[in-house]
DNA sequence: ACGGCTACGTA
DNA sequence: CGTACGTAGCCGTA
């Protein structure tokens, strides 16, 4: 029933008078899960993710609408008059995450810096407290906004009450007013809470009547104008609908009950009471400090709020503390019409005299490239020096070029403090321009990377955007937006206009140097970058910059033979299942499998319906034998799978060819996996198969190029279990290792007591599967799934494995255990990745993090093992004048393309590099193997 | 157009 | 219910 019906009094010329009334509770809510927690955690591990949010959406409500008065209004706990009436009241409310609760004090500790008035009543929700307060504004000739995510509050608008609602984007509020409330649910405001009543609200958990939504609901209220209408004439209504609306009749009038909002409360305060006042700077100071929000925020906030920045001292003081994180440079513009090297030279010489003027601990300068590679090709669009006075030239056309000389120069100079963003992508870049740089002292890609291994900007931008607390998609358009203002401005000035937006991304750099510098230092990873990640930078460059020659006429008959026997398989799987569906839909082919043939579902994927990968359609074979439709038809889709995938695989390398030099560039990514591998794209060249025949004929597509005679490819023979065995000081592991036995026969006749030549075929792939699940964090349960042998058997076999390797164990617990005491894994050099899934309360979270903990090191050892190779490796070619070269990294895995004569001596010096690229307890043993293609060189 | 999901290739 | 990746296609949502 609807408590109060208002007379309105507002009208045209009280409106200046503007009420903001806010639902703390739904706000933050909203906040919460709009925005990503992770990115907004303190130090100490306290999400802030609700707090940010509703302070950025306040703030910006308030500087869009201008309200005179604000006012918030929480719920408080414990029940009220509704769970009374409806003890699941908002149920699922209570599942509410444990980080978001814990923030909503906080976020009244901020409304009371803020000064703005928040409201609890207890034993009513704080939609009661909206209703009232917009009574109340209505009654005072306010207009009033009411920012609520609860439809609820729809019932409330009127001429004079506009509700704001969130829409799919956190970000975007719509205005809800009479009419568009007709628009959409095609009722009246008024009419919306009957509505609502007949559909239900799954958010509050309440239920409607079953089958019918908004449409429904709202045909039926047109029809009879009210709920009670309908209520009297509920007989007349026909058809399943109408049945059910009967059956859940009780349900629907105490969901109308519930819904009612109270707007009569005693409020105990009076509306002037509620008017926007100056904020308490030292406490909102105090706060975001506490919070680890940047000044960027804090100025952003004030700035909606009465004095926010009246105050001179408050605007200079807040001014600092961001000039300090951040400033656009002086774009300083040359003469281009005369000789650019020499005023290029003049200017860095001058900027060189002055640099010492900055109080930075270490002055250094910014390097800046932009433009684009593909194929292994670079484009050099700008040049950008920024110098440690701030003062920037940015060199666009030809002009770089020309400068090469000044900026090798420079460069050469101030190794010791030059700074840039990504050393191999700016090295492609600058080589386009003929310039070689040197390696830079601070790489701010490369240190994101360390310091923060789990997250990977995929720009310039969003690493300033993360570090640097340019929060969130609008920081990026506020920037531009203000870079666009000025180019209006100035119309004089072109090129430094235009230039500003290299500028500032330098100016990004350099902010991010400052940021990450000391965090580099905190987290010690200083070393990694020194010794691993830029040497390894450069030594990437040059293999992405040769290339892998490919036999393009052989790619073309391999795409062509698999398509043909794709196609094959195709037709053959259509003529069994007796309709032409697309095999490449999991869909239709469950629609085929489980309901046309009525097959038995093995496992489930996590959307519900049975999985059709592979294993599952093996399996489905087995069973199946003797139903010759469904094998038929199980079998031509596994050959469609696996051919399909060879065609797939083939095109994409296709698709990369640079035709120029008949060769393929792909990325080697190194600041994207979490643990310090490498990762290929564009194509994925560390994927290419290697597991049967049919796919490892792929490699034979890779070749030398010309000038070059065949390929050498070296691997490490269980990197990762050696890494164990040192690392544990198992006795028994190492001398595995030691004795130089077939390792996992070896392992075997350990764990089973028998000699070596007794182990069977089934005893020594049992071992090895146990050996290599070890760094996983295997359960007996995958290890007896892998091995189609019962948990039982796989529990038997762990536990002998155990007892025979005991330090193995150990060092494996230890290792998670280190991890949820520091927070953070580390492999053998330092270099860290952090788990904050292991404090999770959620124990599949959490196992995943463990299992996470346990790899880390392990994999992020071999990984640097590998890399320091690399380095070596790539130094003694060049220490010896040799013109092979390293081509392809396989994560253990190297592929050289070897020079006239230098077979044999290339060989040892890789083998020679990889063996020795650290010393550990056991030896590292690299296998090696060269022929005409990759396939040939396997071994 | 975009993102989630499924599937599958590698170490 | 084993870690780390990249790519492709489908399909529901925008």
């Amino acid at each position: 029933m609807v408590l109060s019906s208002q007379n309105t009094i507002a009208g045209e010329a009280t409106a200046e008078k503007t009420l903001l009334v806010v639902d703390g509770h739904s706000l933050a809510f909203r906040a919460y899960f709009a925005l990503p927690a992770e990115n907004f955690t303190t130090s100490s591990g306290f999400a802030t993710n609700a707090v940010w949010g509703f302070a950025n959406m306040l703030t910006r409500v308030i500087l869009d609408n201008k309200p005179t008065h604000v006012a918030v209004a929480f719920d408080v706990k414990g029940g009220t008059f509704r769970n009374e009436l409806l003890p699941q009241y908002k149920g699922t409310r209570d599942a509410a995450p444990e980080d978001l609760l814990p923030q909503i004090p906080v976020i009244q500790d901020m409304l009371r810096a803020l000064g703005v008035t928040y409201i609890e009543k207890p034993g009513f929700e704080g939609d009661d407290v909206i209703g009232t307060l917009a009574s109340m504004g209505e009654r005072s000739g306010f207009r009033t906004l009411v920012l609520s995510g609860d439809r609820d509050a729809f019932q409330l608008i009127d001429d004079s009450i506009t509700v704001l609602y969130p829409g799919h984007h956190f970000k975007d509020l719509r205005h809800m007013t009479p009419q568009s409330v007709v628009d959409k649910y095609k009722v009246t405001p008024q009419q919306y809470p009957d509505l609502a009543a007949l559909r239900g609200e799954t958010a509050d958990n309440i239920p409607g009547v079953p089958g019918v939504g908004d449409g429904f609901a709202a045909k039926w209220l047109n029809l009879y104008g009210s709920l009670d209408g309908i209520i009297e004439h509920a007989e007349e209504i026909k058809g399943k609908k109408g049945e059910a609306l009967r059956e859940n009749i009780e349900q629907v009038k105490l969901n109308r009950r519930v819904n009612a909002l109270v707007r009569d409360l005693d409020l105990g305060v009076d509306i002037g009471e509620l008017v926007l006042s100056p904020p308490n700077i030292t406490a909102l100071d105090n706060l975001f400090t506490k919070l680890e929000f940047g000044p960027r925020t804090k100025s952003r906030v004030l700035k909606a709020f009465p004095d926010g920045f009246e105050d001179e001292s408050l605007k200079a003081a807040t001014d600092d503390t961001v000039e300090d994180d951040f400033e656009d440079p002086l774009v300083d513009v040359l003469d281009g019409s005369t000789d650019v090297e020499s005023s290029v030279r003049a200017w860095v010489d001058e900027h060189i005299a002055t640099g010492a003027d900055r109080q930075d601990a270490d002055p250094f300068w910014v390097l800046h490239a932009e433009g684009t590679t593909r194929y292994g090709v670079s484009t050099l669009k700008s040049l950008t020096l920024l110098a440690p006075d701030n003062h920037a030239v940015v060199l666009e056309g030809d002009w770089p070029s020309l400068v090469s000389d000044v900026v090798a120069a420079l460069a050469a100079a101030h190794a010791d403090g030059l700074a840039m963003h990504g050393y191999k992508e700016q090295s492609h870049l600058l080589s386009a321009a003929g310039i070689e740089v040197p390696l830079p002292w601070f790489d701010t890609q490369l240190a994101g990377y360390l310091v923060e291994s789990d997250f990977h900007p995929d720009s310039l931008d969003a690493a300033a955007e993360h570090f640097l607390d340019l929060h969130v998609e609008e920081e990026e358009t506020s920037s531009q937006g203000e870079l666009s203002l000025d180019l209006d401005d100035d119309s004089d000035d072109g090129d430094a206009t235009a230039a500003k937006i290299p500028a500032h991304h330098a100016a990004c750099v350099a902010a991010l140097v400052r940021h990450l510098r000391p965090m580099t230092l905190d987290r010690k990873q200083d070393d990694i970058m020194r010794r691993i990640e830029l040497p390894v930078s450069r030594v990437l460059a040059g293999m992405e910059s040769v290339g892998a020659a490919v036999d393009e006429g052989r790619l073309i008959g391999m795409r062509d033979r698999f398509a043909t026997e794709a196609r094959d398989a195709q037709e053959q799987a259509w003529q069994a299942a007796g309709r032409r569906i697309n095999l490449q839909s999991p869909k239709q082919l469950q629609a085929v499998l489980f309901d046309d043939m009525q097959l038995r579902g093995t496992r489930k994927t996590k959307t519900g319906g049975y999985t059709t990968d592979a294993a599952a359609l093996q399996e489905m074979v087995v069973r199946n034998v003797g139903n010759e439709r469904a094998t038929t038809f199980l079998v031509a889709l596994l050959r469609h799978r696996e051919t399909n995938k060879l065609k797939q695989i083939v095109q994409s390398l296709l698709d990369e060819v640079n035709h120029d030099d008949g060769r393929i560039h792909t990325t080697f990514e190194q600041t994207v996996a979490a643990t310090g591998r490498l990762s290929s794209a564009a194509p994925n060249l560390q994927n290419i198969p290697n597991r049967n025949a049919a796919g490892r004929e792929i490699r034979s597509a890779f070749v030398p190029g010309e000038g070059f005679v065949s390929l050498l490819s070296c691997d490490y023979s269980q990197v990762e279990l050696r890494i164990m065995a040192h690392c544990s000081g198992d006795e028994s592991l190492i001398e595995a290792f030691r004795s130089g036995a077939d390792f996992h026969r070896y392992v075997a006749s350990l764990v089973y007591e028998v000699p070596m030549d007794e182990i069977t075929g089934d005893q020594r792939s049992h071992v090895k599967a146990m050996s290599y699940g070890l760094a996983y964090g295997l359960s007996t349960y995958g290890l007896a799934q892998q091995l189609k042998i019962s948990p039982a058997e796989a529990d038997v076999l762990k536990e002998k494995y155990f007892a025979t390797f005991g330090k193995v164990h150990d060092y494996l617990e230890g290792l998670v255990a280190e991890a949820k005491d520091k927070g953070y894994t580390e492999t053998m050099f330092g270099r860290r990745r952090y788990f904050p899934g292991l404090r999770s309360t959620n124990r599949r979270v959490r196992d995943a993090a463990e299992r996470g903990a346990l790899n880390a090191p392990i994999q992020g050892s071999a990984a640097d093992i590998m890399k320091l190779a690399m380095i070596k490796a790539d130094a003694e070619l060049r220490e010896h004048n040799m013109r092979s070269r390293i081509i392809l990294q396989i994560h253990d895995e190297l592929v050289l393309e070897v020079a006239p004569g230098e077979s044999e001596q290339v060989t040892v010096l890789i083998r020679d590099a990889m063996e020795h690229a650290v010393d550990l307890d056991v030896p590292l043993d690299v296998s090696t193997g060269i022929g005409d293609d990759w396939q040939l060189a396997a071994h």
